[in-house]
DNA sequence: GTCTATAGATTGATAGAC
DNA sequence: GTCTATCAATCTATAGAC
C-alpha cells in the first residue's frame, strides 16, 4: 500500500472507531489492528494521537462542507434544504441510537478532557449553524430571529439524538422528526 | 476515617470526577487521590471500576428522586414545577458550559462504551420524564400530548446543554430557558 | 481499615532492521 | 514504507504486613 493511501486509511478507520467508542477509549492499536498495521508502521505516519484527531476533524470538516453544498443543490427551497438537516436524524438514525451525534458527542467528550482540539471540533457546529442561518435568512427572516431559529434547530437535533441513544426508541425519533419538518415547512414558531 | 464514611467519600468524589472528566478517562488513582487514600485501601471498598459506576448511579438516582420532590413541595402550580427542572441549566450553567448534563453526558458515554450500567443511567432520564409527564397531566394534556411535551421538554434540555458545552455562551442559554419557560406559562405549543 | 509492595496487561511512543 | 522489538509509564487488581 502507498504512503498516502495508508493514512488515508488510517484517518477514515480512526474516524469510525471514534465515533464509535469516544476518543479516549480507543488506542493506537485498536485503529492499526483495523487497519491491518503494525503499530510501528502507525506511527510513521502520525506521531501522536493528537495528530490523528486533528486528520478526523479536518476529514469530517470536509465532508460537513460537501454534504451542505449537496442539500443547497438538491432543491432551491430553503425550508426544504433546512428538513434536510433535519432528516439526517433518520438516514443515520440506527447508527445515532447505538452512538449519539457525531459531531455533539466529539465536542462534549473533548469539552470534558479539556481537549485543545475542541475548538476546531465545534467549527462543525458552526458549519451548520451559519449554514442554517442564511437558509432561515432566505426565508425572510430578520437578523436575530434566523439566529435564534437556526440553533433551536441545532439544539433540536442533539436533544432528540442524546435522548435516542439513551431509549433506543425509533418511533419518537420518527415523530420528532416528522413534527419538526412540518413546523418549518409551514415556517411556524420553533 | 470510619469505613463506610470512606466508602461514601469515594462515591461522592467518583461521582464529580466522572462527570468532569468522563468515566473512562477516569482512574483508581485519580479518585484515591481525590480521596487521599492509597489504591490499595480503594480496593478494599470497591472491587471493580464497574462497582463504583454503579454505587454512582444510585446516588445520583436517589439525588434526583429528592430534587423532584423538593420541586413537587416548593410550588402547587405544575407549570411552575416544570419551570423548576428547565431553570437547572441556569443554577448548574457554569458547570454544564464546562461538563454538559451529567445525565445525558454519562449516558451518550455508557452507549459508547456499550456498558450494561446504561440501563441504569438512563433509568435517572426515566424519571425526569416521568415526572414532567405527570406535570403535563395535571395540566389538563392528555396521554400522548402529555408524554410528547415531557420528552420535548427533556430534549430541549439535552440540546441546550450540548450547545452550551461547545460554544460556551452564556446569554445563549439563558435566553433560550427564558423563552422555554413563558411557552411552559402559556402553554403554548413546545 | 489502611497501608506498601507488586503483579501482569496495556498504554503512548521510539529505535532500528529490512 | 513496513516491520519487530522494546521503552517507560500507567492501568486494573492482588497479597500481605500492620
Amino acid at each position: 500500500m502507498r504512503g498516502e493511501e495508508t493514512r488515508q486509511t488510517i484517518v477514515q478507520k480512526a474516524d469510525e472507531i471514534f465515533y464509535r467508542q469516544g476518543f479516549e477509549a480507543t488506542s493506537f492499536a485498536d485503529i492499526a489492528d483495523a487497519v491491518g498495521i503494525s503499530r510501528g508502521n502507525f506511527y510513521h505516519h502520525f506521531r501522536t494521537k493528537d495528530a490523528i484527531l486533528d486528520a478526523v476533524i479536518d476529514m469530517r470538516r470536509e465532508h460537513t462542507r460537501s454534504m451542505l453544498v449537496e442539500w443547497e443543490d438538491s432543491t432551491t427551497d430553503p425550508a426544504e434544504r433546512v428538513n434536510c438537516f433535519v432528516r439526517i436524524l433518520i438516514t443515520n438514525q440506527a447508527r445515532i441510537m447505538l452512538h449519539g451525534c457525531p459531531v455533539g458527542t466529539l465536542c462534549t467528550e473533548l469539552a470534558k478532557l479539556q481537549h485543545p482540539a475542541l475548538h476546531r471540533a465545534k467549527h462543525i457546529f458552526a458549519l451548520f449553524g451559519d449554514w442554517l442561518e442564511r437558509q432561515f435568512r432566505a426565508l425572510g427572516h430578520d437578523e436575530p430571529e434566523a439566529r435564534d431559529r437556526a440553533l433551536r434547530v441545532l439544539a433540536f437535533s442533539q436533544g432528540v439524538a442524546t435522548l435516542a441513544a439513551a431509549f433506543r426508541d425509533e418511533t419518537y425519533v420518527r415523530r420528532e422528526v416528522d413534527r419538526m419538518c412540518d413546523l418549518i415547512r409551514q415556517q411556524a414558531p420553533l
